[in-house]
DNA sequence: ACTATTCATAGCCTACACCTATATATTATC
DNA sequence: GATAATATATAGGTGTAGGCTATGAATAGT
């Protein structure tokens, strides 16, 4: 059975002969009647009796009209419909963060993507960078918002915005009030380390080894939020991502920028080179490029 | 779009690998690359990314998956449902009675019709044998059950059974008590004639001008009731068809066959020659022919 | 690094849908 | 009733498109 079939089928019963539908389907009208007598061996029933002068339909083709009709329908609207749906913001989407990103862009993210595309749905995981990666390549998920470095030779990234990283102090340490910081001054004071299973606190680290400084470590945690609560009880300082800064409800801490030299880290969507970006990926890259926090321009 | 591409869009979705749905489509892996490829062109989006030891779906092509599957389903609902609906006897009927037959068989045939096949549509004309003739010839009836003769090339008919014409007579005249009744006694009592628009009038009457008879019609009618009632009145007599005999309520009359020569109509069921004659008209066919009233046997 | 697996590409082949021409049959017209 | 007109079926030729094999490119597993 095919679709042309059917398409001559229904043109036969509106035109009422195999010659008139044959002129309106653009064929000769023996290609037609071919097709027809194909589509009745199939069925295993003639579908029209041949008058002569007129063709009517016999039961067996009163049946097949509203299935073709449907089916043409339907093939019909395929060709509408996807492309209208996709304009739409219709599909799923499957997106991964790191801890260290996600409290700051998640819900300004979700609310105006859902509002934006509210005949989507949206699927957000919280993941380790390495957990991202491979899900990312599994197809798990569609888009992951991380920070530099991603080496995997299947994904691909798209640098969003890049991110100072901060000295968050409280008021208890005079870093806080001094006229500029200097990197060597970090070695001065307590610091809170976020532990390295996080990108950012491999980040920090790194960052330290390069320029020479020797941290006092006084506390290693797992989730920034600590961090921030250590810092504000005096426990410390550290460095900090400036969006954790922008609207922290916490007045005791101060974020101050390092004046010889800036650490920074890279905020990227990263994706499968294989894999098509949707529409709805590429509108969820951009609104998170513009939610992301960045009040505090990094000098 | 070709139905053969969305059976292997289903495939690659089912087996998740081009390879595998080819084997399992039984085509070569690079033609139902080709047939795909084709599908994603003609549809402006790609269906699959395609991750090279894997497929994974893209959202054009998760919103195409629930649409090819209904037309796979209905298409497969048609070669299924069409042959087993019409064993169950689905579909429409149109059939003609001339006047001088449904009175006795169409209760019966419309009960046992309605019962074998709930499902069908039945739509029952009565018309002089000329209307049921036109009608069948513009296809507006399926199956005319009329008497004999047809003429009409475009017609074909299959006898079902033949009728004997009997003496109607009410007790007044002794015709009704005699040991034998002979063609050449009709004339001896007046007769109630059917007006010949009916064919049963035109045969009574051709059957008398072939026998020499010579009836002293007394009255005309055009309704085989009106006939049936001047009898019991005992207006005179009349040559009904014995079907209007049996059980018939009015016990004055009495029906007698003719000793010498039997007047007989044929009763046929008449159908386009081109037209197919479908399951349920020949099951409706054979129900008349059941259902015609026949106790009497005719000598 | 090597092998196995998978999808894409290239080039050839065949089947089948399409065409024209013609036959057959029915309807309309004179 | 003969002729013209209309409509579908049949016959036979043609071209495209879907199919095949062989091969390439790239990834994943040994």
């Amino acid at each position: 059975m095919e679709i042309h079939q059917l398409k001559y089928f229904i043109a036969i019963v509106e035109t009422g002969s195999f010659s008139k539908a044959a002129e309106r389907s653009n064929v000769a009208q023996p290609s037609l009647s071919q097709q027809i007598k194909k589509l009745e061996t199939e069925i295993g029933h003639l579908l029209f009796d041949r008058l002569g002068r007129r063709v009517v339909l016999t039961n067996a083709g009163e049946m097949l009209l509203p299935k073709a009709q449907r089916i043409l329908d339907e093939i019909q609207g395929i060709k509408v419909d996807i492309p209208s749906d996709i304009e739409e913001g219709q599909g799923s989407l499957a997106v991964g963060f790191i801890p260290t990103i996600s409290p700051f862009v998640l819900p300004g993210v979700i609310r105006r993507f859902s509002q934006e595309f509210p005949q989507a749905s949206l699927e957000v995981h919280e993941d380790l960078t390495e957990d991202i990666i491979r899900k990312l390549v599994s197809a798990e998920l569609d888009v992951g918002i991380t920070s530099l470095p991603i080496k995997n030779k299947m994904l691909q990234t798209e640098e969003l915005l890049t991110e100072t990283l901060l000295v968050a102090s409280s008021s208890k340490y005079d870093i806080a009030s001094r006229a500029s910081i200097l990197v060597k001054e970090l070695n001065d004071f307590p610091f809170i380390a976020l532990n390295e299973v996080h990108c950012l606190g491999e980040q920090v680290q790194s960052f330290c080894y390069q320029k020479e400084v020797n941290l006092r470590i006084v506390c290693h945690t797992s989730q920034l939020s600590t961090v921030h609560k250590c810092v504000a009880m005096g426990l410390g300082i550290s460095l900090v991502p400036q969006a954790l800064a922008i609207n922290d409800p916490i007045k005791e801490v101060s974020y101050r920028a390092i004046s010889d030299s800036l650490p920074q880290r890279k905020i990227v969507a990263t994706t499968h080179i294989k894999r098509h970006r949707s529409y709805l990926a590429k509108q969820f890259i951009e609104i998170v490029r513009s939610e992301y926090p960045s009040n505090i321009i990094s000098e």
